[in-house]
DNA sequence: AAATAAATATCGTGA
DNA sequence: TCACGATGTTTATTT
């Protein structure tokens, strides 16, 4: 356990007053509550409530203690005491509302593109209201995603097989895009798809997809293709076989550090390369 | 805007005490909060803060405004203004910590399976710190989901074509997993998938290995495959139809309805059927 | 534990 | 706007 060394002022670690809290019982003010805030800052409810959901699917929540997020974007999560993803949600672009039905206050988040889509959620007993600005996502910086892996092996060719060169990344093929492209040794054009995590049968046939287009446009039998990932599940493996398909085994989980590396030395991002 | 009607004891709707709120605002309180409510209780925190994740990738996220959420079954999740996804999180099963490093209080999820990660939160200025008990997903009811679709379809066997009969629906096959399987008028066995949504080239290709493994198992050309959805991309279609295989348009949009109204009439859920 | 596919998937990109 | 593919996908199911 690390010992507490206090160091400055100890209000520039903790203020106490959010933004805005409800503070009052009345029904009354939580609702002028809502309506002031909802869709302009985050408001945060920790409430008893019951929702329903009807749009893309239906779905009802029968009462308890739920944890309300509306942020000013128009997204909304209900979230529970488990799992990551919300029991009930809307993506941004909602237009939220408050108002009294049957004598509770009812919250609704309302969109209609691309579909028509209602969360309803009937509040029955509030166990906390508050209201904050928070920032948004810039200066987030995310490294070793499949992007960075393409680019990784588009300077290391060597990976794939000695002699091989490649000509484009993510080539925009009028038949859809394909992650590699190049020719190897002996002249054989070679699509590859790669993959940062264990690959499976659906995307040995993504692989089969973009080989097989590529053939006919090239009106030759004589492409290759080349599924690169860290693993492969043993039915895609075979799968790749019988379709005379290649596998190679690439650990990006542990060439991921080098390839940071190599961004941080190189004045470019590794996925703009 | 509808009008407010007082009914019953306010404070039946509005308790303003949370079970347990950070008041103080000297910074070993906040550490002997974190550590005595993390993991046990939802956590929400409003800070100041920067955080780092180390995992399946890598992030870094400048000093800003967030939202934290540590829920007592391990997952983390921070939320900025905007959008649905969190920026960082961890799933279920991570253990929480809280220690000073630096002159500085560091919150960390972590976890070793599947893959080793951490996410780490420096601490600069909570805003707001606050425990509470959820209530979890019990009684939680969602309609509409593709399975519904298939047991719909099942019971309605002319909406794929007439004489059509159905054998079976969806996995526990030993030629493994396909949403419908039977056989039509001219005794042809038929490989049906079934999509909610709009179907593209991907959902096309799911049919045709479905189709090629039931091709193989029977020793047979003559399997049928139909995929069965609201609607179809324009390659996708063409792609099916240059593999022989087949279209049927559903409108499960307009049809949940009528199948709901099936669901609460029956016994079962329709699910079930 | 591994594999497979659905999801109210969400999200970004490119045509 | 639509289509396509990645996601630190998550989640459930089945082997």
């Amino acid at each position: 356990m690390t010992l507490w060394i206090e160091v400055g002022p100890p209000h520039s670690r903790l203020v106490a007053e959010p933004a805005r809290t409800l503070e009052s019982r009345e029904p009354a003010a939580a609702l002028e509550f809502f309506r002031a805030e909802l869709g302009k800052r985050l408001v945060q409810v920790a409430a008893r409530c019951s929702i329903e959901y009807h749009g893309r699917a239906q779905s009802t929540l029968p009462s308890g203690a739920r944890l309300l997020l509306f942020k000013p974007d128009g997204t909304l999560l209900v979230h529970t005491s488990t799992k990551l993803k919300p029991v009930n949600w809307q993506p941004p672009g909602c237009s939220f509302s408050a108002d009294v039905e049957h004598e509770a206050i009812v919250l609704v988040a309302r969109r209609d593109k691309p579909v028509k889509e209602t969360v309803r959620i009937a509040l029955e007993e509030i166990q906390f209201a508050v209201s904050l600005d928070l920032d948004g996502e810039e200066g987030f910086d995310l490294a070793g995603s499949e992007d960075d892996m393409q680019a990784f092996l588009a300077r290391q060719p060597q990976l794939i097989e000695p002699g091989f060169k490649f000509w484009a990344r993510e080539r925009a093929s009028g038949r859809g895009p394909m992650d590699l492209y190049g020719e190897d040794a002996l002249g054989r054009r070679v699509v590859i798809e790669c993959k940062r995590r264990a690959a499976g049968v659906a995307e040995a046939d993504q692989l089969r997809r973009y080989v097989e287009r590529e053939r006919g446009a090239r009106q030759s039998t004589r492409v290759r293709g080349i599924l690169v990932a860290p693993a492969i599940s043993s039915k895609a493996r075979k799968y790749l076989a019988d379709l005379e398909l290649e596998y190679i085994e690439v650990d990006w989980e542990k060439l991921r550090k080098p390839a940071s590396e190599l961004l941080k030395s190189g004045q470019r991002r590794l996925a703009d390369w």
